[in-house]
DNA sequence: CGGTTAATTCAACGGCCGTTGAGTCGACCA
DNA sequence: TGGTCGACTCAACGGCCGTTGAATTAACCG
């Protein structure tokens, strides 16, 4: 383009959270809140759980710094100061918003069944699933939203790539290289749940699993066992940063 | 690290103790900036392009939501204000900051010197070569980092590849099924750059272009003119979500 | 049926942020 | 030499945010 690098993002502090709704009475000083009169609600509801939806909704939508209290409470259908009854503070609600169940060796399990040859179709299926299962997605979102910005939730993605990803894939195949083998698998799987989950760009994000498999496949089969040129011969590359 | 779900991100935004309210009315009330007096300042120093250097390393830090214009101004040794008075928004600051030369064609026109069969290796070598040439990189990072969080730099990323990588090679290569492909080649090199600029990965982080290029040319070559198996046959993509 | 405990809201505090308007000072031109 | 204009800072406003402590109400247990 040229040099018209004119508009930008986002409006001042501009977001459309959830409706204030505000009841009868005014004056409250900060914001309105649900609007229930105070006390405990009779009957039984899963509060706890409807803020860990919200939360979970709220973070994959905005990632971590933009999400706000207010804006979960409000989604959940409470008052902003019950969130942090339940969960201390911010951090705390993220990490038991997103945890999600890691089943270290899935991908690798799966592998050793089909065999050598099968091996790099078997890894993207099985990441495909991973992501597509249950409640698996919206968590992951939310953690790649937030890794960019927040420290913790970036070393948390690199937990995921670490036990889900690399360390059962070198750890199975003894091959030389490994860690490079691995990041260049990880690196083909993040960029293809950026583009699939993320951004949704197109012919790829409404792909059916097994057309990416086909596709994606025997390029990660190449990263595993294949030839990968004089990459990494062993002994003089890494002169990096700190 | 950091196995329970337990602390996350992010400091508190919590009290600090003492200080308890502003004095009377000396001293500066909000916060101290750089102590310089009031006035215009002798001599000659582009000032405005120590604030688009310092605008570039915040946001490439921290993302846009999270840069301030009050750090932005520390850094490049200014009062907030004029940052605004050359600038107008913040939104503004980051186009302006973030803005770097897009030669469109320029992957692919390295592609056809490079004959159909090294395109993949110089689509690589091209995009690498893109991202650590002059001030791309910190450029990149940063918008990668906001983008996934701010809806323009997003569309910005999504306009990105369009424009210098799906858009070239598909109308180069007129293949069938070109936009699959496409997307393809981004998500390796998406990832490819999230690894290797954003998180850093070790074994890709330092790795040397040549074995980049040839790690990775392979697969692109691939996803441009090999077989992908059924996919997108043309005619049946997915009812889909939402 | 009285007392304890947990769930829930209310109201507010203090902090950082983007933005503004008014003022001060140096460079430059006639 | 005086005036204009742009560079630059100061001080503040209003807003949203995370967090807190006290008050209120329902469930639960003996």
């Amino acid at each position: 383009m040229s040099a018209a690098p004119g508009r930008v993002p986002d409006g001042p502090r501009g977001r459309t959270g959830a409706e204030p709704r505000r009841g009868a009475l005014d004056g409250p000083s900060d914001v309105a809140s649900a609007g229930q009169h105070t006390g405990r609600r009779p009957g039984e509801g899963d509060t706890r759980g409807a803020i860990l939806e919200a939360a979970c909704d709220e973070f994959a939508a905005h990632g971590f710094d933009r999400a706000t209290i207010r804006g979960i409470a409000a989604a959940a259908g409470v008052d902003p100061a019950l969130v942090l009854h339940y969960f201390g503070c911010k951090a705390q609600l993220f990490g038991d918003a997103i945890s999600f169940p890691v089943e270290p060796a899935a991908v690798v399990r799966r592998s050793a069944a089909a065999g050598i040859d099968g091996i790099g179709a078997a890894v993207v299926r099985s990441f495909l699933e991973g992501w597509e299962e249950g409640q698996n997605r919206r968590r992951l979102v939310a953690l790649l939203r937030s890794a960019m910005t927040n420290d913790v939730a970036l070393a948390r993605v690199r937990d995921y790539l670490g036990r889900r990803i690399f360390g059962p894939v070198t750890r199975e195949l003894a091959l030389p290289d490994g860690e490079l083998r691995a990041t260049l698998v990880g690196s083909q799987l993040i960029g293809l749940a950026m583009l699939r989950y993320v951004t949704g760009s197109e012919p790829l994000a409404s792909a059916s699993q097994d057309d990416l498999v086909e596709a994606i496949g025997p390029g990660v089969q190449r990263y595993l066992t294949g030839d990968l040129g004089a990459a990494a011969p062993g002994g003089e590359e890494r002169a990096g940063r700190s």
